[in-house]
DNA sequence: ACGCAAAGTTGACAGCGTTCACCCCGAGAT
DNA sequence: ATCTCGGGGTGAACGCTGTCAACTTTGCGT
């Protein structure tokens, strides 16, 4: 069953086994009490050891939920990206509105995560630099390949929304894109970020309780939303009949490993 | 000065006063300290009382927050309504600019409320009845005048919106407007929805400071997705340049009164 | 002037994050 | 084989928090 010989040296080995359980109880704790209940006491207390002990692995509880924030985005990237992978290269609407869903399906299953990481402010003039950064960007890239793929098939007329750009946010969309090796014009940019943004509104808006109650379950007019931004981008391409409603594409989420402390100070 | 009798009877008065101080002071600390870290002893200490004295006017912390979330949608309500009666009504577009400046504008400037009502989970199975659902209301009631004055001024065909939408979905927007009073057909909601998903979305992602830093001031982009989200829906009408940089629309908060306590019980 | 309810205070309890001083034990060096 | 040393773990403590119960003060209405 085990390994012969392990490459790290049993000491680091244990280490981070205990440092994974500690995430994982406080994850659980996480789950099921909300982002503002979680103590360290009470996760050192579900793992049976002193409170103070918790520090030899974490800084701080903020330390910690920044973590759990970081593995949160990492969830939800490894989600949309199964999506992405397994849906067809060549239906580029199917494959957007997959990974719409997916992204959905991922808020709602995930609710106290999703509020963790979509409901709360980013510490201090951004985070640049952090793994959540990184995790974030994630996300997003897979997103918006949906759209530049679609826009590289020649779907979309670009230069008509570039023209509709202030020459600044021209080219700051240009340089964001070059940062991030997208070789998409200032327009295709500019329908990515719309896309984004209203899928993002939606489920934020869902997610929160605040769309209308009357609607139940608006799972309808999500995919029409989704839909639409799409079609509205690259006009045409598809009439406006909304799909078959239930989707085989329901990834779970999947929890990355981090470095062996946390916040080192 | 004062009145020579007031009709409600001064013990009742004091009691208001005082009730609107621990409000005020309460808002002080959340305004800089953030929510988590809104203390009732805090708030008592800066009043000059002993903690305890403020739970003859506040049932728990929680009710305290709950009503300064209320305060919050109220202020964005009333900043939303001024910037919509002080537009043209003639000019659809324009006025529809307007009130989403507005709101972006008041997102930016009340960073803590905005994080408050809009990245915090509805407590239990929507809040329904409360006061927060009265002022969200009243919001969302602005966003969607903006369109359906749009809509009934001939500008939309909401016809073939409706067209894309599934039955269910049909009836459901149906009935939600009816309870509203609003006279619109489902198509034309779906439309309110879609503009309302876009606006949110994008004041989510940059009030929360997951847009990319890269775009430094959004300002631009946010103008052009809410004229694109209104000439979408109601197709032509005006060309596709952004107009005017500043805005005189920058209407400030304005704070109502509540009852007597805070979360009878 | 009296009584009574409301307003406010003192004190306590439990729980929290965090730190400090100490112990224990396995690993590496002598 | 012994000694040392550092990382893992414990217990107690500090200061903070929300909240409650008992007590005191205050001021209005009769």
């Amino acid at each position: 069953m085990a390994a012969v010989s392990s490459p790290v040296p049993r000491r680091e080995r244990l280490r981070r086994a205990t440092l994974d359980e500690i995430k994982q109880t406080a994850h659980a704790q996480l789950a099921e009490l909300g982002p503002a209940a979680l103590s360290l006491r009470g996760v050192a207390r579900a793992m049976g050891m002193a409170p103070s002990a918790l520090y030899r692995y974490v800084d701080s509880r903020e330390v910690l939920l920044a973590e759990l924030t970081a593995d949160g985005f990492a969830s939800l990237a490894d989600a949309l990206e199964a999506a992405f992978t397994a849906g067809d290269p060549h239906d580029h609407l199917g494959r957007w509105l997959d990974v719409a869903r997916a992204h959905r399906h991922w808020a709602l299953d995930h609710a106290v995560e999703y509020t963790l990481i979509f409901g709360t402010r980013v510490p201090e003039g951004g985070f640049v630099g952090t793994r959540v950064a990184a995790e974030l960007q994630r996300s997003v890239t897979v997103l918006f390949r949906c759209m530049t793929e679609a826009i590289e098939a020649g779907l979309v007329d670009t230069g008509h929304v570039e023209a509709g750009l202030t020459p600044t946010m021209q080219v700051r969309l240009r340089a964001w894109a070059g940062d991030h090796g997208v070789a998409i014009d200032p327009g295709g940019m500019a329908v990515c970020l719309a896309a984004w943004t209203q899928l993002h509104g939606f489920l934020s808006l869902e997610s929160f309780g605040h769309l209308p109650p009357a609607l139940e379950d608006p799972a309808d007019l999500f995919d029409r939303q989704m839909i639409d931004v799409f079609t509205q981008a690259c006009r045409a391409i598809v009439p406006a009949s909304p799909p078959g409603a239930d989707d085989p594409t329901r990834p779970d989420r999947t929890v990355g490993s981090g470095p062996a402390r946390m916040g080192g100070r």
